[in-house]
DNA sequence: TTAAGGTAGATGCAAACGCATGAAGATTGG
DNA sequence: CCAATCTTCATGCGTTTGCATCTACCTTAA
């Protein structure tokens, strides 16, 4: 029946999201990050995985923050050298973001001690087909959760 | 090889954290909070869980927040009638958090609207399986993550 | 018993956040 | 072509957060 199903999912993404805090309370108090926050540090990661530089609303799509704060922490992570701000040539109302070689090298630097203490977790807690399996639904969910509005209510009439 | 499992479960991680960071976005954009903001609302549902109060470090562990700030929430959720404030009367620091009647009400009104938004998202994106193996694997890490730093470095010692 | 150390929670203060709004460039329809 | 609308990002402002620190209470051991 449906609520079972419906309650299954509920209870599901009741883990998740103690799994999400638990963790990130632990990796937050890991001495690895130096100046960065968590917050800065996982703008400074986005950045990293793309070769071009990202507008700010791109990069608002991964970073749970609104805009302005967005908006305001790329003006300080600027401000520290590392990012470089450019106008979209493209698009007048844009701006272009980029690491800076500093900025590079600083998420380089956490970069690779964090990712330690991420495996060191979730190799401890997870079997590798378990860890498969978080990969997988993880993409699915985020999927899901990046529809709009609009793809959302045309699948609740398909409904 | 370690390297490959290592960098899988990096992978796993933040595939979750971009799952999380989706869905979040989603759900605060949802009509359904009225006064509440989701922190508070993770508050008081948290407290909904339990029948006995909780004590201010109890509530912590569940919610992403600093002892400061937790602390001031609690302090405003007080003022507004949703939560009731008792001294310990087994610990002298402590306080006894507990959901006054109205607060009781209110976190049934937008749990439930919230509820239905949880299972729209989470039962379009995933099979019966894949919940299930969500609850189990979000259940593994959580316990992870609450691990104290001295049980992990014994850990890593056996490791 | 009492001094030393640990834990729970509150508070001062600067930094950061969200909401509302504004300015400016892009887009669309008549 | 241009007015209306939308999109992108920045800014004013009150609220909330985190860090450091403080007080009060509990625990342990000499």
């Amino acid at each position: 029946m449906t609520r079972s199903r419906s309650r299954r999912a509920n209870e599901a993404w009741e883990a998740l999201l103690t799994a999400h805090a638990a963790l990130m309370k632990r990796f937050a108090a890991e001495p690895i990050w130096g100046e960065l926050s968590m917050r800065e540090y996982d703008v400074l990661y986005t950045l990293s995985k793309h070769d071009e530089p990202l507008r700010l609303f791109e990069l608002g799509r991964g970073v749970l923050l609104s805009q302005p704060a967005l908006s305001r922490l790329v003006d300080r992570l600027a401000e520290r050298g590392l990012i470089e701000r450019a106008p979209d040539p493209e698009d007048g109302r844009g701006v272009r973001l980029a690491l800076t070689e500093a900025g590079r090298e600083q998420q380089r630097r956490v970069g690779g001690r964090h990712a330690v203490d991420v495996a060191r977790a979730v190799t401890a807690a997870l079997t590798d087909e378990e860890i498969a399996a978080l990969e997988a639904i993880g993409r699915k969910l985020a999927a899901q959760g990046a529809a709009t509005p609009a793809q959302r209510h045309h699948e609740e009439a398909v409904l």
